[in-house]
DNA sequence: CGCCTTTGACCGGCGC
DNA sequence: GCGCCGGTCAAAGGCG
């Protein structure tokens, strides 16, 4: 398993969102909006979301930019801003990992509250592995090849329980050095729950 | 022995 | 309605 505490490596990460200025820090995650402006760049410090606890030097630039989402991502956009509306008031009380092959009768309708509920960001790394050490503790459920992508795409789902943050992980097709990762959901625990031993600075960014 | 990854199957959404 | 596709499940096997 790649996905454990490694030694510090050094990412260059390029996070990827459209517009900033809207993010909402108390959501952790990046609303994806179709239009937004060019690349910018700020540190780690300045970040308004939870950037992964990947070993960057902490005052080296991050690069946003707000390309790639709006390629890929468009469907997930959509999703996303309606994440922002109802996901946080609407969902709270969940149905745990069974609610996919659940037997009740309103199944769609729970699909698609769930579709619509879980906030959601993603970045771009540079990085010779895969899965990034942002702190929290991973399993993988599952990995698909998916089109127009000569590497298949990994799903991980957070092992603390009573979280269900999971976060899909994919290098680009065009440039195997860059990783892909999705974020879905917010953490309920701070990582070092999931690290007795972490080495890491613990912080919580929801 | 427990936890993890792998991998094929299954399911629902969506476009045609 | 059908087929494609992405996302998830779960059994099986591996590893510490």
């Amino acid at each position: 398993m790649e996905g454990g505490r490694g030694p510090p490596r050094g990412y260059e990460l390029e996070v990827s969102f459209p517009n900033p200025q809207t993010m909402h820090h108390d959501m952790g995650f990046v609303p994806l909006e179709e239009n937004h402006g060019p690349s910018f760049m700020v540190t780690s410090q300045s970040s308004p979301f939870p950037l992964p606890q990947v070993s960057v030097p902490f005052n080296s630039p991050i690069t946003f930019s707000g390309d790639l989402i709006s390629k890929p991502w468009n469907h997930d956009q959509m999703e996303n801003l309606e994440a922002r509306q109802v996901g946080e008031q609407n969902c709270t009380s969940d149905v745990g990992n069974s609610w996919w092959r659940s037997s009740s009768s309103d199944k769609s309708k729970v699909k698609v509250r769930r579709k619509l509920r879980e906030p959601r960001f993603c970045f771009q790394t540079r990085s010779e592995v895969d899965v990034l050490d942002d702190g929290y503790k991973w399993r993988k459920y599952g990995q698909k090849v998916v089109k127009n992508s000569l590497h298949p795409r990994s799903y991980y789902r957070c092992t603390h329980t009573n979280c269900r943050v999971k976060k899909r992980v994919e290098r680009l097709s065009e440039d195997c050095r860059m990783v892909i990762t999705t974020y879905e959901g917010r953490h309920t625990h701070s990582p070092c729950d999931d690290s007795q031993s972490s080495e890491h600075e613990c912080f919580n960014s929801f």
